[in-house]
DNA sequence: TTCTGGTGTATTGTATACCACAGAGAAAGC
DNA sequence: GCTTTCTCTGTGGTATACAATACACCAGAA
């Protein structure tokens, strides 16, 4: 007895107050933290701005974050792995700008791994589920939403999600998810020009309609030539990369 | 400015004039080397063995390898990224057993990239390299290597690679090697299985066909049902995962 | 003035020490 | 004899110290 006493005042000197619940930060490391934290910081700035501070300083970060630089260099070899940043040993962490090349091979597999989604879906998806998609659309459509860019880019991102995950695939889901990220911040920048918003509308019809039908062939066609026709846009008109 | 580097071929630029010393190791720290290592052990092992041991200790890896454990950590975090091993705070790091729906949805994405790669190949390879494949098949083919396994299946994913090569998308190359990693160790026990390696000869013949008469169409059904029937194979007939 | 060489500083790479927790085994109580 | 609890050990998590190197700046000589 008197040797709980002991051990308890020595371990939990804090939470001392009946039943307090800490279960929070069990399954969460540091390193597991700072990761998505880094990561939303990364992707949510504009990288290809022309001041754009592209250089990670670890020092920096651990005073910012208050913590040491070891769990921080363990995020920054994951984000690595993942491709969002570049490490150059002795020289420094740089968030990486992906060429118009490497954007024009993720709308590529992009448009792959969607366009075997949609083949998928017309075998799995229910119905219902399909008929949620034309709820979206509504909403896409109707919300003149074509003016304002980010909600418009967004919601057309969630469609595009939405097809992915009625093709049941967790994998497909996940690596496009990843390729999103990486794309995120080109696409405001593109889906707007000309009159591509338009012709996105009436595309998204054609493939909601070609599910509805489980026209496997259909479907596969319409995804995948709707995300190349936007890599051929890209390709063509935009330069601002590299 | 951009212009003139986009015209200028991707080539090794290097200075070839008189008393080139090294482009030196000093690109590769130890935390990449481990990471090849440790990557490399991993896939060589058969990791579906009963008596697998699936825990990987950082102290000993520490003292094996003669290093620290910080690098080792950075790289083990750069194996979890990727999807090979699993870390648990405070209990350890293990190798992961892919289950058996993960294996077949990695079989899926496959069928998508490489059946894009082939249709992308129907556009931009050269007959040369089409021709090529023809050796490669004949070699699979001739050699009886279908009595031994391991080289037949080898070059089996040989003759995927270089589909995927084709199809001239960097990336589709690197998603799908990342995926071969994780699929080489139940390959060796599928392939051989039934008739299929016979059936899996004409398929590949039909793909090469296809290619050689540019049809786009019939060159991507081909490849992906092509893996779409590896995964229902699996999906029936292997069941020593999980 | 300019070029070369060195030194100093800043920053990353690596090693090591310490901490917190999980799990097993031992010890004690029933 | 069984159960429960405690402690001990081993492991990963974190912090920090030290080493190596890249870059900038400065000094001296041509």
């Amino acid at each position: 007895m008197e040797r709980e006493a002991e051990s308890i005042t020595e371990t939990e000197a804090t939470g001392s107050s009946g039943l307090v619940v800490q279960p929070i930060d069990a399954n969460f490391s540091l390193k597991d933290r700072i990761y998505d934290s880094l990561k939303q910081a990364i992707t949510s700035m504009n990288i290809y701005a022309e001041d754009a501070e592209l250089r990670l300083d670890e020092r920096k970060l651990s005073e910012q974050l208050e913590i040491s630089r070891t769990p921080i260099r363990e995020a920054l070899a994951r984000l690595e792995q993942e491709g969002l940043v570049h490490i150059v040993p002795r020289k420094g962490v740089f968030i990486v700008r992906k060429t118009k090349r490497e954007i024009l091979e993720m709308i590529t597999v992009w448009a792959a791994l969607e366009s075997m989604a949609a083949r998928l879906a017309t075998e799995v998806a229910s119905d219902a589920d399909i008929a949620e998609l034309r709820t979206m659309f509504a909403e896409v459509e109707s919300e003149e939403a074509k003016a304002h860019i980010d909600e418009y880019s967004s919601k057309n991102i969630r469609f595009h999600q939405a097809i992915l995950k009625l093709g049941g695939c967790k994998l497909i889901q996940d690596m496009s998810d990843n390729l999103f990220i990486h794309m995120r911040s080109i696409r405001a920048r593109t889906i707007s020009e000309g009159d591509r918003a338009k012709r996105s509308v009436i595309d998204h019809m054609n493939i909601i309609e070609a599910l509805e039908h489980r026209d496997a062939e259909l479907a596969e066609r319409l995804v995948r030539e709707h995300s190349m026709n936007l890599a051929r846009h890209i390709e063509q008109y935009v330069d601002y990369l590299d």
